[in-house]
RNA sequence: CGAGCGGGCUGCGCGGCCGCGGCGUGCGAUCAGAGCACGAUGAGGAAAGUCCGGGCAUCACAGGGCAGGACGCCUGAUAACGUCAGGUGAAGGCGACUUCAAGGAAAGUGCAACAGAAAUAGACCGCCUGCCGAAUCCCUGUUUUUGCAGGGUGCCCGCGGGGAGAGAUCUCCGCGGCGGCGGGUAAGGAUGGAAAGGCGAGGUAAGAGCUCACCGACGGGACGGUAACGCCCCGUGCCAUGUAAACCCCGUCCGAUGCAAGUUUGGGCUUCGUUCACAGAGGGCUGCCCGUCCGAGCGAAGCCGUGAAUAACGCUCGAGCCUAUCGGCGACGGUAGGCCUAGAUAAAUGGCCGUGCCAGACAGAACCCGGCUUACAGGCCCGUCUCGGAGG
RNA sequence: GGGGGCAUAGUCUCAGUUGGUUAGAGCGCGCGCUUCACAUGCGCGAGGUCACAGGUUCAAGUCCUGUUGUCCCCA
């Protein structure tokens, strides 16, 4: 799990560049093909204090860490939308119905 | 029973599955890493605001003066403090108790709008009193002014008594009023945050600390207390308002910068230097001055930019925490025993399910401590505590 | 993380003296005049919790303390 952060400033600012954005109800997803699978949160402070930050940061993790294993390898980017609350299963939903509108999950066992 | 006051504690619990941070052990084994398994461990009372105080680090071993800043009843605690404890005083509350940046306004300067007669000082009204009823007023001239001269307007009202006169009326005295001028007074007066100690009595023409009692103020002395201060006695007739979170004075304290401090390792370029001495420029040490240091020994300084806005160290054992005991009213200190309790770097604590009354406030470490301040759902405990009601 | 500044009318730009009684100016807005009409010009007018909460003072936009928002700097 640790091979997944992705922490390159460049590599951030090139996903945010040329990558194809991805709108759900919830979030918006960025992702790049690549050699290797790595994610990043991007949670400023319009979103609040720093517990709500590192709250909204924790359901995004648990939430992407469900379709990790499956996923082409490719560098994403998870950007919630402002909103009153958030939960799990939301962010959840959405990114699975991103990444399979995409096609980036390799049919496990197949 | 009701309403309060003061103090303290706690800050969802339990079980299951998946997942995260660094650490340890083992496996693994590379150019360097990484990865896997197991184990224990992993946010707060405020981690917050960054308002104070310290440690620590660099600048010089932290120097002198000015400027600047902070604090301000007393005693103590402490590494230190603007904090804390115990007291003093003042204000508030029936009370338990609470609150207070609480030195100096006779060292000096500034400010005090509006209102009000008057604002740091006085006489507008009023009160009392003396003289007067062309008192006065207006104009002109003159004089430094007071004033003087001339002209004009104009000669107060009521009551009582006496006198003169035939009467109309005139005149004198007394009292009162009205008015004019002068003097006394600071009792009273619509204001104001503040009005010349307060209140009562005596006193007086009216008044006034003018005199007296009480209270207050000021000065001196005795006693108690380490002290702030308290209390008592004596004296002074009483005199200078407020503001120092205005300048200021007095006392105490403060070097600057802050972990993005700073330390370690490697590359390139430029400049300086010629080993001593002197001088000048520059830079650092605080805003200024002084003073001082650097400007070297084959190095130094500056710049560039790569590793690298992903290196390592600093980075967690510390004025540490817990228990017992002793000293102290207490803050706190001593002794003994025990414990090791986050160290991340886009940054770790979450998700789901079950369950317990309710979906659980404020809120997330970033070098570390001591405080202060601010935010906070709910729950619990303590007290010879206070007030009110009822019963015995 | 650490250090520092700012907040006054309408998401505008700013004055406001040593605390003093009515918080002003420009642009904008509204109305009227001028024009055939518009622009310009002229006149009049509205519009303020002085970011918020306490305190000092007789009196606070101003002084002090706390809170909130916003901006800048530091490897």
């Amino acid at each position: 799990m640790k091979c997944l952060r992705l922490k390159k400033a460049n590599h951030i600012t090139a996903a945010l560049r040329s990558g194809k954005r991805l709108h759900a109800e919830t979030l918006t997803l960025v992702y790049l093909p690549a050699s290797r699978t790595a994610f990043a949160v991007c949670v400023g402070k319009k979103y609040g204090k720093s517990v709500r930050r590192n709250h909204i940061k924790r359901l995004l993790r648990e939430a992407f860490r469900g379709y990790a294993k499956d996923l082409r390898p490719c560098r994403v980017l998870l950007i919630p939308k402002v909103r009153e609350e958030y939960s799990y299963h939301a962010f959840s939903r959405d990114i699975g119905k991103l990444l399979g509108r995409e096609d980036l999950l390799e049919k496990h066992g197949a």
